[in-house]
RNA sequence: GGAUGAUUAGCUCAGUUGGUUAGAGCGUUGCAUUGACAUUGCAAAGGUCAGUGGUUCGAAUCCACUAUCGUCCACCA
């Protein structure tokens, strides 16, 4: 054996060798009871990062029980992520001078696939760098054609139901990505703007957005403010920059009457609060930005000018014909910004599905009070909760290509009551009603040939493929499915399709391990929507529960932070890449590091002396085996064994101790783990091998060192680099081959829990 | 505004049913050894466990309040 371990010789070749002969796979125990992990899957176009380096915990807990003898099952995939790949792709295009415009719906599907399939492989490789023990042979991806069949059935079972229903409402609208984003996706920030005192008539009202005025249709003020009195109910006479008009004022508990002047202007068709007041006030909804994020021709003379320009040109207007007060310049709130492209949302009207979510929790909810789902750290539980108990119908259209397209089609009856997007073939961008668009010559195949766009009134009919009738003309639905709409029907989509009883013997899985950041997007939508789909209806009895919920236990992770403790993102440039760590330390440093020293679920700094002290620990594992390896070169007499703990006996006093301590220290490793207290494993593995092992017992037998104790030195090693394994196992494996282990430690049996036997 | 986490050695952090002198890594100091390992060994210094009050025979650990920092969510034009 070298002096100093080098993790490069070993890593590749081990992880081949294990692949090969197949031990990634469940059936490697045959009999052994099912246990489950489904990886969360990744982009299938991003990169490996620390977030996923995390997963050695999944590794970890299969590792474990895998040496147990339980069919350890660990299933691969990775995500379409459709928001995030359209965008990076987008860019692409961009470089290059294009933009989706130029390409209809299916080239622009094609391309992105294409893109996507040539990048997949990548994260693939770098999970296995790390030494994943996934098996590889039921690898799934959100875009299979037979996960996005299930998953269009599960909406359909849904819309049969009652539970998805479509609906005309404010929407957060990127006007750059041209897509809606859920209330989860939207990103706050602090802005300082200026707030405007605008007249209108004789009343004067606040706003920071005076360029949505021509889609005013009331005035609020509150019912109780007596300044107002007199107004409510009035048809108030207003001077405007395109001259004068007249407008409702009405009373509603949602004015502030400290805030302001304590009058607002109602614009329900591009503000949410507006918007709720308006339905309560029958309000007449006035759309005057387009979704290029453009005024329209309510805008008057400002027609064709983007929202920020208009504002600009508005205030100066107003200002010249004294219709402003003052401005506040310093008012600072927060605005709803794109969390890719950081574009301010607007939030505009828009026909969309959306799920009915309370039917739903209320299993959710169940199965947490049952405890047929825990959650590790237990505190996340109370997150999880409260977003349940806050929570507002899902809206699951999205504008993107890059998705599983929500598959319904629009009876078409009214052409005016269509809006499309499409090439003609030209290759000509044209949009308008459908009604118009056949007026000028557009014929049908052409529309559908080169569709980019369909925006079916709120009243149109959907149908599904097959409800389609032989005599009428349809237009299909273009919007997709969010994203987390798929991946929350993860864990069942995926035992479904891999491989024929999946699904019977590893459904439930047994843990879902992800970090705690993705707890209410994905976790709690995979929870409600497993129950729905595994058990077919919406309403059921606890024992259906507790066999449908789609993982027992959730254990969360906290985040890797940069070396100083501050979030890794590539714009402040702090990004510091696993793999190059992996090479530089050792992917078994890299590992042992990530889980050592840090509580589950809390946040960590990456820390270069912690991977110091993980590699020098594997070297130090390291140099004990060659230690043992020497002492039998010397001596041809002993013999390398493998004894289990209850098998080892010993007439020596201090040997007797080591079997006794040996014995409790495979306790703890198993109450630790089987608790998820990774890093009181590892510290606890760390501390004996080293400083009990190494520094003691070692230096105590090397100088009485004969064939009888080098028996039980051997078996004792054994033991602890079989505990050692689900941490380290590129090291513990060559190792192992190296001293003459019989087979594969990766597969050995797990060390028996059995006090020591005193002779 | 709501929720939640943190505050422990110079630095980064462990410490889950409350129990003897509070631990680790890195750093610091002294000594030893080229004999499995200098990616070493032995030893040492360094903490009123944020503060105040409470529960208890006993509190870093439980409770209340306060302070500071962080994260998430909501959001008033």
């Amino acid at each position: 054996m070298d002096k100093a371990y080098n993790h490069k010789d070993v890593e590749e070749k081990l992880y081949q060798m294990w692949e090969e002969k197949g031990f990634f796979k469940p059936e490697i125990n045959p009999n052994g009871e099912p246990y489950t992990i489904i990886l969360p899957p990744p982009n299938a176009n991003g990169d490996l990062h620390f977030g996923h380096a995390m997963f050695v915990i999944e590794d970890i807990l299969i590792r474990y029980h895998r040496m147990k003898g339980l069919a350890a099952l660990w299933l691969p995939g990775t995500d379409h992520a459709g928001t995030e790949t359209q965008f990076v792709f987008e860019k692409r295009l961009q470089s290059e001078g294009k933009s989706r415009f130029d390409f209809s719906r299916e080239e622009l599907y094609k391309m992105i696939w294409e893109y996507v399939s040539e990048n997949r492989g990548g994260i693939e490789n770098q999970l296995r760098r790390l030494g994943f023990s996934l098996d590889w042979s039921r690898e799934k991806f959100t875009l299979d054609s037979d996960i996005v069949a299930i998953v269009k059935e599960t909406f359909r079972k849904m819309n049969d139901d009652g539970l998805v229903y479509r609906d005309y409402r404010l929407v957060n609208y990127c006007t750059r990505d041209g897509t809606s984003f859920s209330d989860l996706e939207v990103l706050h920030e602090e802005r300082v703007d200026p707030l405007y005192y605008v007249k209108y008539g004789p009343l004067v009202l606040a706003t920071t957005r005076p360029e949505t005025k021509f889609g005013d249709t009331a005035v609020a003020v509150n019912p109780n403010d007596t300044r107002y009195q007199k107004y409510i109910g009035q048809d108030i006479e207003i001077k405007t920059v395109l001259g004068k008009a007249t407008i409702k004022v009405i009373a509603d508990d949602y004015v502030d009457p400290e805030f302001g002047t304590g009058v607002v202007k109602m614009t329900p068709a591009h503000d949410f609060n507006d918007f709720e007041v308006g339905k309560r006030h029958n309000l007449e909804m006035k759309q005057v930005i387009g979704f290029d994020g453009k005024m329209n021709h309510y805008a008057g003379k400002f027609e064709g000018l983007y929202v920020k320009q208009a504002r600009k040109a508005v205030v100066e207007e107003m200002q010249e014909k004294g219709l402003i007060e003052k401005i506040d310049e310093k008012y600072a709130h927060r605005v709803g910004v794109c969390y890719k492209c950081k574009t301010v949302l607007e939030p505009l009207p828009l026909e969309q599905w959306y799920i009915k979510v309370t039917p739903l929790i209320e299993n959710a909810e169940k199965a947490l009070d049952a405890e047929f789902v825990n959650i590790y750290p237990q505190s996340f539980e109370h997150t999880l909760r409260q977003w349940y108990a806050g929570l507002r119908d899902w809206n699951i259209s999205r504008q993107n290509v890059w998705g599983i397209q929500i598959p319904v089609w629009y009876e078409v009856e009214d052409e005016s009551k269509f809006a499309i997007t499409f090439l003609d073939k030209e290759k000509q961008l044209q949009q308008g009603t459908l009604q118009y668009i056949l007026q000028r010559g557009h014929s049908w195949e052409e529309i559908l040939n080169g569709l980019q766009k369909v925006i079916a009134d709120i009243s149109a009919t959907a149908v599904f493929e097959d409800q389609k009738k032989e005599n009428k003309r349809y237009l299909p639905e273009t919007d997709t499915f969010d994203t987390w709409f798929s991946s929350g029907q993860w864990p069942y989509v995926t035992l479904k399709t891999s491989k024929v009883g999946d699904f019977e013997k590893f459904y439930p899985t047994s843990v879902m391990e992800t970090g705690y950041d993705i707890l209410r997007a994905w976790v709690s939508r995979m929870l409600i929507l497993g129950l729905y789909v595994a058990n077919g209806k919406h309403v059921t009895e606890p024992t259906v529960l507790k066999q449908t919920v789609p993982f027992k236990d959730v254990v969360l992770h906290g985040l890797v932070n940069d070396p100083l403790g501050k979030k890794m993102s590539k714009s402040k440039g702090n990004v510091v890449n696993p793999l190059q760590v992996a090479d530089e330390y050792g992917a078994d440093a890299v590992r042992f590091a990530l889980v050592y020293g840090t509580g589950l679920g809390n946040d960590q700094a990456m820390s270069y002396g912690k991977l110091d002290a993980a590699k020098k620990f594997a070297n130090k594992v390291w140099n004990i085996a060659r230690f043992i390896e020497m002492k039998k070169q010397e001596n041809p007499g002993f013999t390398f064994a493998s004894i289990s703990l209850s098998e080892l006996a010993s007439e020596n006093a201090s040997d007797q101790e080591w079997i006794v301590k040996v014995g409790k220290l495979v306790e703890e490793i198993n109450k630790h783990l089987d608790s998820y207290q990774f890093n009181l494993a590892a510290e606890r593995l760390y501390e004996f091998v080293w400083h009990e092992f190494a520094d003691k017992y070692i230096e105590d037998v090397k100088n009485r060192i004969d064939a009888q104790s080098f028996l039980l030195l051997s078996s004792l090693f054994m033991i602890q680099l079989k505990l050692l394994h689900p941490f380290m196992p590129f090291i513990t494996e060559e190792i192992s081959q190296k001293l003459g282990g019989d087979g594969s430690i990766m597969i050995s049996e797990w060390p028996q829990i059995v006090s020591s036997k005193k002779k």
